[in-house]
DNA sequence: GGGATATGTGAATGTTTATTCGCTTTCAAG
DNA sequence: CTTGAAAGCGAATAAACATTCACATATCCC
């Protein structure tokens, strides 16, 4: 962010103007959403918009931001449960969570998810990644005896991508023969059935 | 395509204006390719691009459908064999097939992955479901007596997918900690646990 | 050959928007 | 109350490119 606000005026300046990017990518995608729009609809000037934001791109990527971080909230909510749970039950109300999300608002999700690769930008996936990473050691750790050692970085770089991708394909384009529970039934099966592989007899 | 080339000529212009695409693509990225450029690349004028494409979005989904035809011709040929192996077996052989596709151009294809979504087209990757469903089914029907009646559509979708976009962002990102090898032999055996778990006793 | 059709040309156009900057207003501290 | 910093303003700018079009050349077919 190119300058930081620091009185409340302002602060609230920043959040209408990500409100209002959140909105106007919602309604006519990222492609369509200009900066004087944002700021007409943030009921701010468009000076003030480059106040807080080097360029369009920026609050693109602040956007990006608040959303994850609205999501790993959603799923540290969860973690408690998940770590007393079996890997079945963890990883279906993981994929619940991420369910719920991005049932919240389509479009807004579908818009992110066609359009963050865009902005040359990883640290995003980066981050959600290493969250993730970060929870199956948790996992692992609370249930270490019952498991033999797994290769965790492979692991959860293939199950973070993998539902990650598969999740938003899915809700943007609602595939005939494909219905929710079936793809939540599935995925839980196929990593569940990894784990009980690797289970110590 | 706006105009049909009928013509060898234009033919030679059409291919040498995808091909232009294709390196300045991979060397500047889509954001960076413009018109004018692709043209003089190519050895032709602008207005001649303007014959065969109704603009450069359109350029962009020739490349892809270029690519993409590419690769399920590469899979079409290990099918024989695909067919007459076990699932972890074809499994591998599939992913082998994918990896050695995206390393042969690597800064091409992130390019590709980064920006088809934002053409806002989808049947790009719809073609390439379609195609991974087909070659289940056939692999289901050659081996009909080994399985359980499977979800294939759920499956297929999951698998396509998963498989597209974990390959696309190893070679696009190059994690820490992740192999080639290992990121092979995880999914292969991620999907093989399933088959066998399905297996008639 | 010659008419018709296909292909090729590239300077000029026009539109679109991100970004700037000189100026005003508001705030907070002393 | 004063004053310097923070926040806000929005008309004007400026650059970038995609796309067009009036004209030229090549190819095909009779």
């Amino acid at each position: 962010m190119k300058k930081t606000p620091t009185q409340e005026r302002s602060r609230q300046t920043v959040e209408a103007l990500i409100e209002a990017t959140a909105r106007t990518v919602a309604e006519k995608g990222w492609a369509n959403t200009t900066t004087n729009h944002i700021a007409e609809r943030a009921g701010v000037s468009v000076g003030s918009l480059y106040q807080y934001f080097e360029n369009r791109e920026q609050l693109f990527a602040a956007l990006i931001e608040r959303e994850i971080s609205l999501v790993t909230q959603k799923l540290d909510e969860q973690i408690p449960f998940m770590l007393k749970a079996d890997a079945p039950t963890a990883i279906r109300a993981a994929l619940e969570v991420a369910f719920a999300y991005f049932e919240s608002n389509e479009k807004l999700f579908t818009e992110l998810a066609n359009n963050w690769q865009a902005t040359g930008r990883t640290d995003f996936v980066d981050a959600f990644e290493a969250y993730m990473l970060d929870a199956m050691r948790m996992f692992m750790a609370q249930n270490y005896a019952a498991y033999e050692p797994l290769d965790l970085n492979t692991l959860s770089f293939i199950m973070s991508n993998a539902t990650m991708f598969v999740l938003s394909r899915f809700v943007s384009r609602k595939p005939k023969g494909v219905s929710k529970e079936a793809l939540i039934a599935h995925i839980t099966e196929l990593y569940a059935l990894y784990f009980k592989s690797r289970e110590r007899k």
